[in-house]
DNA sequence: CGAGTGATGTCAGTTGCTGACATGACTCAC
DNA sequence: GTGAGTCATGTCAGCAACTGACATCACTCG
């Protein structure tokens, strides 16, 4: 009686490749199945192939694999922000940088289902909610790169992302039919119409 | 030998009063002494001389001990923007709401050891975040009560809290003698500015 | 070929938080 | 007054989110 012996395509690997990505898959699908706090962290590795305790080495916590893109959108908007030619005011600026991150926001039904999973739980809305503050910070920073002092560039910053957060609520809100950018720049005239009174 | 009788002042009570209000005193003195991650609820709890199940009859949570206050800032806010006169803009209806917190903003010391304990905790951040973020939707109704329509009034109820956060932000920083209303005032016209360019 | 290296596993432990049940002073209708 | 609640608390058991310490072992590189 021969010993059992498994074959793989061509080499043997060590490992399955890719875990953080399997473990990001897996939690999507069980998030959307059960819901976030029904799911375990143990669930998610296991549906993986890995282990809680190495889950924990690819994510700070549960929450952290929601929020992935967050450091891309970060630097490309203040890429933006930086790019604008020399003599745009600091509002053209931000506006830029608003614009440059629509490229974000094409894949309605992605964009969707990760929010769904956001709105269902107190605990990511807090996690989102300071992932937009850091996006805050991070424009302020760029505008007085630009030249703008302070206080004008940390709420000229937390304008420009309730700008976004409107638009991007109502981009993914069901029913919608417009584009990211049309929406944005509703909200932007908005603004500035409102304040001007 | 006489067994020992312990004396009350008049009346054996079964509880000392105020369990909720010790066990924040408690909580503040622990977490300005060793931090706020680094102090238990048992240990807040024995503080004040009780269990650390009561602890969560109390509070939701532990961070939830030190946003006591927010419901009540919230309906004051609200309160000002729907006691604006009728023919106020929205502009000036949220101006009146940012004046009309002033009256929170007075024990500077207080305040200072609240945001530095918040300051130095992430999670904690996260927290006054949503209740920022709560404040907006509120004003964002008030605003709508007052017929603005959206998105104007999600997008003028963010910019109110942006504004509000800033100047508490340099209200309670090291060095500085200006007072809240002052500061505010500045951060309200620099967003007039700044969105008219 | 031998010494790392790096992604993973195993295990034990702490802390935040919850549900179920018990206790006993206080209150109020009768 | 007394008996039936009520209400703030205590006790206990347990789960899930993390964390640190240490082991493993294919792979790499000198």
């Amino acid at each position: 009686m021969s010993v059992a012996v498994i074959k793989y395509d061509r080499h043997m690997v060590r490992w399955q490749p890719d875990s953080r990505g399997r473990l990001q898959q897996a939690a999507i699908e069980l998030f959307t199945e059960r819901g976030f706090e029904q799911t375990t962290a143990a669930q998610i590795a296991e549906r993986a192939g890995l282990t809680e305790r190495t889950f924990f080495r690819h994510f700070a916590d549960k929450r952290e694999m929601l929020f992935d893109g967050s450091p891309r959108l970060q630097q490309h908007f203040v890429d933006a922000v930086a790019a604008a030619p020399a003599d745009a005011s600091p509002f053209e600026a931000v506006t830029a940088g608003l614009d440059a991150v629509a490229a974000f926001f094409v894949e309605l039904d992605h964009s969707r289902g990760r929010q769904a999973i956001i709105d269902s739980d107190a605990s990511l809305q807090e996690r989102e909610l300071i992932k937009m503050s850091r996006l805050s910070t991070a424009i302020a920073e760029a505008l007085r790169a630009r030249g703008v002092t302070e206080p004008a560039a940390s709420v000229l910053g937390q304008a420009a992302i309730a700008v976004f957060h409107v638009a991007f609520g109502q981009w993914v809100a069901p029913g919608n039919t417009r584009g990211y950018a049309d929406l944005m720049h509703e909200s932007l005239a908005e603004l500035r119409t409102i304040t001007s009174t």
